[in-house]
RNA sequence: CGAGGGAUUCCCGAGUGGCUAAAGGGGGCGGACUGUAAAUCCGGUAGCUCAGCUUUCGAUGGUUCGAAUCCAUCUCCCUCGA
């Protein structure tokens, strides 16, 4: 219908305020919302990964948000592949993309061009070299993929026990797992990158106050709906932050205390990956927020972008 | 009041005469990252004019070539007993 390809993306660490942010823009430019956020693609987990609202919900479209259950093995390669799906079909009703989410990599699948097809991998070798891995010590393994791959093997930390054994699965597979350096920005798209920052005092305040309300909103009842549905801390998604903590409260191994402790100390680590993460980017438009900046500034600092 | 135990670097916690600015963990700080990514992993972390010097192991004084480590006194804390 249009051949505008303009596809905004609202990145930044937790609790900048990102889906406001995006909410509001949707409203002015008449966008739709992409999730990006990996805790948020799951169902029944609403607090502890601060969804937006039913009511945002409902006011402006929101694509990807609870759309798979906690024990769904989710990947970017999956990611990728449904967010693409979903930026086309926006465009092609001639409405704006507005990709809001803080997990990195799979902000990474869409602002570049990468092709997961050719890496597959194999989730049951996976598992037997996760056995050899608990044989063997983390060298052994290093060396077992210095041996197959001896790029991959010089990109990887010999502790990185976890990427390793990716590594040599997709070697395994016939291919090799690259580097994002070798990867070309995703063409198809005019990509509006705003990056939310804001100075460490003022984040890691507003990330301690979100999880005090988390609790406040009932944290620890959804978590134990979700532990009576049958899931547990094996669950991929209940080792979100929130919900790890939570359940070790809930079976009784720290207090109530504690578990908010941890969560505000996870969280601030997280924080600080995203914003390590957001640095390498160079060419997103960022926007550092300061207590005196409200949602008018920000929106107008984008539309005048 | 009597008998024991203890005070260690931001926190927890090793260390019982030199190899100790002091293990390990946590936190804080910095960083990496193409299929679990709210994951996984790495590096620093007393100060300085930084291969050298200065300050640090409750306080003060002492023993010793040399002390966080031994001795004395003091302060505070814990346990048991009156």
């Amino acid at each position: 219908m249009s051949e505008n390809n303009t596809v905004y993306i609202i990145a930044g660490p937790t609790a900048v305020g990102k889906s406001q942010i995006a909410y509001e823009l949707a409203q002015r430019i008449d966008g739709e919302i992409i999730n990006c956020d990996s805790i948020q693609l799951y169902n029944y987990m609403d607090i502890g990964s601060a969804k937006p609202s039913k009511q945002e919900i409902m006011t402006v479209p929101h694509h990807l948000y609870s759309i798979v259950d906690p024990d769904y093995n989710m990947t970017v390669a999956t990611y990728q592949k449904l967010a693409l799906a979903v930026i086309d079909d926006v465009l092609s009703r001639g409405k704006v993309p507005i990709i809001c989410g803080g997990t990195g990599l799979y902000l990474n699948s869409l602002l570049y061009d990468m092709d997961f097809a050719r890496n597959q991998g194999n989730l049951e070798r996976r598992l037997e070299l996760e056995q050899m891995a608990e044989e063997n010590d983390n060298e052994y393994m290093h060396h077992y993929l210095a041996a197959i791959d001896p790029d991959a093997a010089e990109r990887i930390h010999p502790n990185n026990l976890r990427k390793i054994i990716r590594a040599i699965e997709v070697y395994e597979c016939g291919y090799s797992i690259k580097s994002l350096s070798e990867c070309p920005i995703n063409p198809k798209y005019d990509f509006k990158f705003f990056s939310f920052v804001m100075s460490k005092q003022y984040l890691y305040e507003r990330i301690n106050n979100r999880v005090v309300s988390l609790i406040e909103n009932g944290l620890e009842d959804e978590v134990r709906s979700l532990l009576n549905m049958g899931y547990d801390s094996s669950t991929p998604a209940l080792k979100g932050i929130g919900y790890k903590e939570m359940i070790e409260y809930i079976e009784g191994r720290v207090t109530l205390e504690e578990a908010i402790t941890n969560i505000m100390t996870n969280t601030r680590h997280y924080a600080k990956r995203q914003l390590t993460w957001l640095n390498r980017y160079g060419f997103d438009i960022r926007f550092e927020i300061t207590p005196e900046d409200n949602l008018d500034s920000k929106l107008n600092f984008i539309l005048n972008n």
